[in-house]
This record gives C-alpha cells, sequence and structure tokens, in this order.
DNA sequence: TAGATTGTTAATCGATTAACAATC
DNA sequence: TAGATTGTTAATCGATTAACAATC
C-alpha cells in the first residue's frame, strides 16, 4: 500500500533535496544526518525527517541516510528513472531557450520533436531535432508516442491546440502560457510555470522593500 | 498603519488576480462579486474577500467590486505604476528569449541593459538594447541607476558577480539560476525561477498518474 | 553499552473556509 | 425597506515544528 496523497508542498521540496544530495554526493560525502542537511538547505530537520517518511524508512537510526542511496531513492520516487519522449509545441525564441536550455535527460525526459507554424523556423534545428509543421503532429505522434508536451505556443493557440495534443496521447503538460488546461481535462497532469507572475511578484516585493525604508526614515 | 507581514500565499495569488479583472475589463464588466469571481478564478469567495482584505476595503456591501477600480488598486499593490530600471545578466539563449517575450513594462519594468561575456553576443541587438561587455556595468550603472537584475547566467558566475551587482546598486533579483541569494544578502529581494524542478515535478507527477492507473487495472 | 539519530506522535502555527453582523 | 454582498470574526483544516520513544 503506497501512502495515498502526499502533499503538494513536499513535492515542490523534492527536486530541491534531489539537487543538494547530488552536490553532496560529488563533494564525497557517504552520511548526513538530518541535521546536517537542514543547516545546509535551511529547512528544518523535522521537516526534512518527515518529507522522507511520506515515502518510506531511508534512514538508519543512529547514523543518519546514506547520501548516494538517498538520492536514489528520491530520483526514483520523481521517475527519473525513465525518459518520458516530450515534444516542443512552439519553437519560437522561448521554446528554442527552453529547448537547449534545459537538461531533459536528467528530468525524466527526452526531447524528440519541436512544431511551429512559422515558415521561417521550421527545418531550423535545435540541438538533435529539427522543427516540424504542426501538420505533421499526427503522424509524428503516431510514430514516435511521445505522452509529455511543452506550451510555448500563445495561448490562443495552446486553447486551440491542446484537444488535438490529447487525442494524439499527451498527457503531460509544461504549460509557460496562461491558458488553465485543468479546468477542461482531468487524467492529465499539468505544471504551470508563469513567467510574468513571478516578474510582477518581483515588483511587489520591491515596492514592499522600498516603502518599509522610507517608513523608516520617516520615523 | 499599513497591515503588515503579508502572507506569501497572498502574494503570489495578487497577479493572478490583476489577470483576470484585467480579462473582465476587457470584456465589459464593470462591477463583480467575490462569488462570481471564484466561480472565474476557481479560488473560494471567502478567500478572495480575505486576500483584497489585507490591503484595504475595495468593494462595498450589496454590489461588489468595481471591476477597473479594484484591477487598478491591485496593480498600485504590485507597484505596476513604476517602471523599475532593470538589466539582463547574461544574454546566451534563455537570457534573449526573456528579454524579448516578458512585457516588461506592464510589470513594473523597464529593460534597459543586457551583458554578456561571450564576444560573439556582445554588441548584438535584443529589442531596443545592446549586449555590453560586462566590463562597462560599473559605467552603464552609474549612468542609468538600474536597482533590478535577471541573472540568466551560470550559477558559479551568479556567486562571483552578486557583490559586484550590489555595489552597483541592484536590489532586486530575478534569479534563473539555483545559487542561493538569500544565503549571503538580506535587505535584497529575490524572485526565484526553477524552471528544472519546474520540469521535475512534473516528471514525479506523470509517473504517480501511471502508478495509479496501474494500481486501479490490477484491482 | 552509550551516543546518536531516526521514525513517529503530539503540539503549534498558519492558511483556508464558513458564518454572520454590518451596510450599501 | 428588502436583498445582496461585503468585511470580519470564528471554526476548520493542513502543514510545520517540537518532542521523544525506538533502535542502530
Amino acid at each position: 500500500m503506497s501512502k495515498n496523497a502526499i502533499s503538494n508542498s513536499v513535492i515542490r521540496r523534492l527536486p530541491r533535496y534531489y539537487r543538494f544530495l547530488g552536490e553532496l554526493e560529488e563533494n564525497g560525502y557517504v552520511r548526513i544526518s538530518s541535521r546536517e542537511l537542514s543547516e545546509k538547505m535551511g529547512f528544518t530537520a523535522s521537516q526534512i525527517r518527515q518529507d522522507f517518511n511520506c515515502f518510506g524508512e531511508f534512514g538508519q537510526q543512529g547514523y543518519g541516510y546514506n547520501v548516494s542511496e538517498l538520492r536514489r531513492q528520491i530520483g526514483l520516487i520523481l521517475g527519473l528513472d525513465r525518459k518520458t519522449p516530450i515534444i516542443l509545441m512552439g519553437a519560437g525564441n522561448l521554446g528554442k531557450a527552453i529547448a537547449t536550455h534545459i537538461d531533459f535527460n536528467n528530468r525524466g525526459f527526452e526531447l524528440i520533436g519541436a512544431f511551429d507554424i512559422n515558415s521561417d523556423i521550421i527545418g531550423r534545428q535545435i540541438g538533435k531535432i529539427i522543427v516540424m509543421h504542426i501538420s505533421e503532429l499526427e503522424y509524428f505522434c503516431k510514430k514516435n508516442k511521445p505522452t509529455a508536451a511543452i506550451l510555448c505556443i500563445p495561448q490562443e493557440a495552446a486553447e486551440k491546440e491542446t484537444d488535438r495534443l490529447i487525442s494524439c496521447g499527451i498527457r503531460a503538460f509544461w504549460n509557460f502560457t496562461h491558458y488553465d488546461l485543468r479546468i477542461k481535462y482531468s487524467d492529465v497532469v499539468v505544471e504551470n510555470v508563469h513567467l510574468g507572475d513571478s516578474l510582477t511578484t518581483l515588483s511587489y516585493s520591491l515596492n514592499s522593500l522600498e516603502q518599509e525604508e522610507k517608513q523608516n526614515e520617516d520615523s
């Protein structure tokens, strides 16, 4: 029986654990205690132990955790042992940057295709793949069976094309648009990246910081 | 006395409110109730009223909220009435895509410069700006006084250059690296975008979905 | 065995939701 | 005035932290 309903907060910390454990491994650490890890990562030791225990007992009393074994286990939980075929929808500036910048192979994916409608872009090479016209989508998917897609197309295009993608077998979306896929579709997983919202949040923080300082001056 | 300590959860919802209210405004909505908004956005009406009331009383009993007035107020809270000068550090694939893809002016910023060390990139034009060599940073900042920076450089470069950026007057960072600025610096605001972690989370979700389905088959 | 550190339960804290009096 | 809907307090829910018995 797998422990069900892992909270989103826990899940979002997993990639971070995986990263830190990788660094520790590189630096020759063999074992680490939750306290030591807590100091390095800025979580509490309690939280770290709670988090790991959502998935099993990876440590040993009196000893701590074996760094590379723990990392391996978290990798398995994250599904990084697989290479899910993923396609890029929209090979403009952003899509191209994502395709070249992200290390798909160490994150459980393999980028196998890219699609666009702009004839200036079609035929161009991005890494090892060549940008295809979107009319080739069905044929390509039937042949190569990708199950994930990156949405780097305009919002209107996303709204129009998701039905098509789903009927092509796509069930995981890395979504850079503001189109809210979850409303219309279930049985599909979505990870949203709202870059604009992120920058807007920074504006808020900077604004707050400056107003605080102004208040301190006045008092 | 401003209500202090707005929770992070609330702040992260503000850009979303701002966006939705913009759409409503475009569609001719004059007033909206928290219940109506809750249906459109997928939050509870309670939460929406609580969120707004962190910052003041923007509604009217028996009527609801005036869409454009509410949007304006949230814009002010987010600091979108200003145009904070921001610079891009690292004009490679990702930096260039961010610079061209993001609508800085509607998010409280103005992109005024870009820096890199790669001579192939220096001198190139991105939108209205031209990529400069990083050696020109001090001179440029003295003259143009940016207070925010986008970190699209490698992590090692980020670790090395942040001291320099801070002494140039930068106090807001939109950070695309994994370097944890907050450890070393206070009095600085940071918004982290961990694209790799985001994709890794998608891998987890897809993995979970597939395991669930397998279990359902078996039973 | 003694010391260390986990796994896990209990206590606390914070965020979300429900309820309702105030009021337009 | 009556109906609607806010602003706000109280109740609930969930996540984090603290504590400690189990055990290596």
